[in-house]
DNA sequence: CGACTTGTTGACGCCTTTCAACGTTGGTGG
DNA sequence: CCACCAACGTTGAAAGGCGTCAACAAGTCG
């Protein structure tokens, strides 16, 4: 599709270190991150502000209670969201997918702790540049607005789902719930992935390790789902849905 | 502090049908809702948008899913926001007490129901007039996002108190977490006053009826709490603490 | 290949739910 | 004024879903 892509591959460590492929008009998220409301002027703007970090599997990308210095832009792999109870009980918040936005609430401190899932690759903006020029760009406030909007609606049938459910229909919600999420990212595919372990799904529902094991292999018993390497085949969507009764 | 403030009691039911009390300016939350980024003229500007609506005990405010015709401020009373599954499981996302601004996300819909819990009052606009003044306004939607930020860590706390805690801690930290919001808004005390009744508590935690008013009395027997009609004196906020593993 | 991490499966126990009875409060009308 | 009723809350007994503990399987990396 692009002219030196060629280039960028042979000079890659180079490229990574500046920015996604040929920056940001380029950049794989783009067009579903908070970026695409801004014009191309704002976007190379932007683009001085911005440098990439990448992860490894397992590194914290940031940790709850810390000065949040930095917001992110999620570009390729997963992060889980956490927080921690002090006797060392763990709830999952969510998981960030590429074109996921981390610091939208660009509040002093960050509200939970984000690890990467595996290899993990952001754009990572100092808060106080990024902050200023969301200043300088209400549609862009507008943006981080309707996206923590999203949010808030999210966490609420996050906790439809954990006050409500049952464990059968929280594991047959949560697949069907990650197949909506790749399908809004371009992803459409029956098969879903499954990027984090089998302790955090669990403790993104509210159930034990053990029980989410059981429950999946009920659902791919029953033929819903087939279970395989890293990810699950939704076989049956429409009985999935009424096992998840959403 | 304003000239016709008796003038005002005598006429009350006109005032009321028109603002509270003699205007924004008045207001008895204007300090504590997003209205305290407003200045002078800009308050004059939204008094002339705002209305005023009063519920009864029961009386919805809307309807999950319905169109986002109004956003509101809440002056005096309590709400419950609720969403249902189909099977009619129900689960309280959250009580709005005075201050608090429904539809701040500004959102097409409305993604929970609002329900009076006894005698409401609330400051109504026309979504769209709002959302135009905020487009106007950035520092209003900077408060907005403000409160969504807040909003969301709240809803974080909440997914974490679902998933991860016992009914006991459950209970003990939504006492805690009550008195730490009348707190916020003006009203310090050692008595908890609950507006709601014990269904709506347990659909809020997670848990039944049954199981929250044996919490309570369980509290109450180790006098962590005393249990007094329409509330709960909190006897020894510390033990309640260590109770609610926070 | 062996050690380690991750996931699966089974047996058992407990916390919360379910079901049911009873008590309390407040409003209504005789 | 009090009987009556409905809504709300409390308490008890029994059942069940999920957690705990433990053994085992499978995949991974040195």
């Amino acid at each position: 599709m692009l002219v030196d892509t060629g280039l960028c591959d042979r000079a890659a460590h180079v490229c990574h270190h500046r920015r996604s492929e040929n920056g940001c008009v380029d950049c794989k998220v783009r067009l579903i991150s908070v970026c695409s409301v801004l014009a191309l002027p704002e976007l190379e703007q932007l683009e001085a502000l911005s440098q990439h970090l990448s992860l490894d599997k397992g590194q914290a990308l940031f940790g709850q209670g810390e000065t949040a210095s930095s917001v992110f832009n999620v570009i390729e792999g997963a992060l889980r969201l956490t927080r921690l109870l002090p006797d060392g009980r763990r709830q999952v918040m969510g998981f960030a997918l590429p074109g996921d936005f981390l610091g939208l609430a660009l509040q002093e401190r960050y509200s939970v702790s984000a690890e990467a899932l595996g290899p993990v690759k952001t754009c990572r903006f100092a808060r106080h540049d990024f902050a200023a020029m969301v200043e300088a760009k209400p549609h862009l406030l507008r943006s981080l607005h309707e996206r923590a909007g999203y949010e808030l609606s999210l966490a609420q049938d996050q906790m439809l789902l954990l006050g409500r459910r049952t464990a059968e229909e929280k594991v047959a919600a949560f697949l069907l719930s990650l197949r909506d999420r790749f399908a809004r990212a371009g992803h459409s595919s029956i098969t879903v992935e499954l990027p984090m372990g089998r302790q955090d799904m669990a403790d993104y529902l509210g159930l034990t390790m053990e029980t989410v094991s059981r429950m999946l292999t009920r659902l791919d018993r029953a033929h819903a789902i087939l279970l395989v390497p890293g990810g699950a085949r939704l076989l049956d969507p429409a009985k999935l849905e009424r096992l998840a009764a959403s």
